[in-house]
DNA sequence: AAATTTGTTCAGTATTTACTGAACAACTTG
DNA sequence: CAAGTTGTTCAGTAAATACTGAACAAATTT
């Protein structure tokens, strides 16, 4: 593998790490990216030089977030993984839904304030606006973002 | 502190905790938020049933997000936080620059690339465009966000 | 200047998280 | 059905992070 192949999939990795997520998923995501097409977990494993308990694990998380997909190949034993067709998408949109929970916990909050405490009250209302604003907002963005995928010019279903 | 209150606290410990930061910094900004006042380093500490010097990092680290402030009071040697105007405008200010980032490093990874895998290339150019994109749609959430405040109705400056 | 107040830093600890190797389960092939 | 392949789970370990108490520094008061 060329240099600059590593640097992106090290510096998928550093981006996931900063933003909460296993260094794994971001490198297993920029491995991806670059084949843009599906790849076997053994040789995940293999080109990332994880274990490949590591790469079940983590690959898992990124179908959670609706990022990769499980494909197989005829008369092939083994999984593939390769990228939905628009991961970022798919990202924004849990992301979205999380937001959405958060508002709905602080809803619940809010709802346990009697009348005692009107600023206080109008305060939270607002915390809770927000959440559900960006909820929304991300929810925008994700739809924008559906007109320009990133990984492949396109494929057709069947 | 009546239930409501503690329950909000705990409410926002636990989000601030799901996005990947210290959950004490989280209940840190739900108290400042239910006073809308400053208040004192100490008495957040024992509210909070925390100690000093964890209220010391987690106030700094919030305050680099630029959600808090440090305020005094004349005749007062102890410090005081409270909300900036805007709290929440402020830390998607500095999602956004994260974003932007991240953009960045990708960049420089994506001039690493020569002509011998030009869809590879095409699709890391993609990554870099979400992030670039990301940045500046959280600026533009910022500035709508300006318009609505969450914490005090208003106040003035001087 | 001694004593007091107050915030920060730092060493140490506890908790959490990431990762691995090995055992296992499910399945396929010979 | 024995042998082989492949993914998952789990126990254990390594590493990172959060938090505390104590020492310290800076400033104020007596």
């Amino acid at each position: 593998m060329d240099s600059a192949s590593r640097n992106f999939i090290e510096q998928m990795g550093i981006i996931a790490q900063r933003s909460g997520s296993p260094r794994i998923s971001g490198r297993i995501s920029g491995l991806l990216i670059l084949r843009g097409e599906p790849v076997a977990l053994q040789e995940i494993a293999d080109t990332l030089q994880v274990s490949k308990a590591s790469v079940s694990t983590n690959a898992r998380l990124l179908r959670d977030r609706g990022m990769l997909r499980l494909t197989t190949v005829p008369g092939e034993r083994q999984d593939y993984y390769e990228l939905v067709p628009n991961p970022f998408q798919s990202m924004l949109d849990l992301l979205s839904k999380e937001m959405q929970q958060a508002a709905e916990d602080i809803q619940q909050s809010l709802s346990l304030f009697d009348d005692s405490q009107p600023d206080a009250r109008e305060r939270v209302a607002g915390v809770q606006k927000f959440y559900q604003g960006s909820a929304i907002f991300l929810n925008d963005i994700a739809q924008k973002l559906a007109d320009q995928p990133i990984d492949r010019p396109d494929r057709g279903e069947s």
